[in-house]
DNA sequence: CCGTAGTCGATAGTTGCACTATCCAACAGT
DNA sequence: ACTGTTGGATAGTGCAACTATCGACTACGG
């Protein structure tokens, strides 16, 4: 980590990150990094752990396809020494939900949003009531019906044995020792960043048994996807 | 599926998707949706056919959160019956990896998108080289080395072989027989709600081992997450 | 047969987000 | 002294996904 600067300014901070400064000074005004100390009216420095943080930044954007301003308040818990490390992954996972957010309240969707919560409950698992995520299965479940699936919250069962086995090693590997801040950032890190790496490799996994399973023999010819 | 209405119109097919007569408007003009058979200069009837691509659309893009464009060159591939299944998923995989895209090329990326092809070769898995999850794979190891972690390809090793298992069951549920739309549409609706599914029950299995690990004991007050 | 509501097709406008551009004045280094 | 950078502020851009309105025309209930 600690490589030797301590002393960064504007126009570094910027060629070590990519970003350009414009968006260095909109994100200092956004509040996502803390301004630089001050040397002169017009003059500030800046540290290593401003770099490290606009990289946090980039990383939760990018790869979490985060706004800007569910970003700052990823970072305002992470920063606020008061937030337990639970507390701060639920304003991530809080975070993480958004998007495909604003449902209509309808018949359908309270029934399936009892389901699910069965369903969990069923599991072993204890969370939040309001949990969004337990909106968003009830979501996916309704829309499958409305497809014409004939399924019930069953149909989950084995991504959830998958998950469960993946989240109970993935805690554990997150050392309690340490202080505060990396605990918690590598906790944030790891939920944002290892969801992104499994979803791409459910989706070459998927590549590599869909060829297998549709094109059993040689005949694989390759096409170029539109677009 | 079935229910006995053959003929709808405009209003209805409003009524029965929840989406608004402009919003529907908008989608026949980008050529997401054909138009219905014309009664006359300013009157068209629209079929159940109808009533369920649009919902189709609905799903692709609120749970796979794919922009309508995308959507368009996904239902493009579908209809288009001189692609197989495994094409079609292609598609699909190359359209649900859009967001993340624009990644400036570097020294640290290619050897990355090296590690990465090396390692999903080493599982024995076979993709087509320019698949762009290798490269959001890639993206994501680089992430993590630019925050500090010393990891290599190997931590994803986890995530690879419980999406090689999901993957492998999952493409086996999907029954070879049965219509050629069928059988596809199934097996997209399935990547890209499953994939969704996925990713909820990753959140709250975390959720619920985070309560447990990081407050093994009682002290485990109510906290609002920020905004 | 009449009047209201619905419809088609086209064009223009709105909203939200994440920047990006420009300005100015005040320095900093050389 | 001269050139270039910085902080602070305000305004503008570009894109995506709708949303609104218009004009011409028609279906249908009474």
């Amino acid at each position: 980590m600690s490589r030797g600067f301590g002393k960064v300014k504007m126009s570094e901070l910027s060629a070590f990150t990519g970003l350009t400064v414009p968006t260095i000074k909109y994100y200092l005004r956004e509040g996502l990094v803390s301004a630089g100390a001050r040397t002169a009216v017009n003059q500030a420095d800046y540290g290593e752990d401003h770099v490290h943080r606009l990289r946090l930044i980039r990383a939760l954007v990018e790869v979490g396809d985060l706004p800007i301003a569910t970003v700052g308040a990823v970072l305002a818990a992470l920063d606020d020494a008061s937030r337990s490390t639970h507390d701060v992954l639920g304003v991530v996972h809080h975070a993480l939900a958004l998007g495909g957010a604003r449902a209509h309240p309808s018949a359908d969707a309270d029934e399936a949003v009892a389901e699910i919560e069965h369903f969990i409950a069923g599991l072993g698992w204890q969370v939040a009531p309001e949990a969004p995520s337990l909106r968003e299965l009830a979501r996916i479940l309704v829309t499958l019906r409305r497809l014409g699936w004939d399924v019930t919250a069953e149909v989950f069962r084995r991504y959830a044995d998958a998950a469960d086995a993946l989240a109970s090693w993935e805690l554990e590997q997150t050392d309690r020792g340490g202080p505060r801040t990396e605990v918690v950032e590598g906790a944030v890190v790891g939920t944002v960043l290892f969801e992104g790496a499994l979803v791409a490799l459910r989706r070459l996994a998927e590549e590599h048994h869909s060829a297998s399973h549709f094109a059993p023999r040689e005949q694989r010819r390759r096409r170029e996807p539109a677009g």
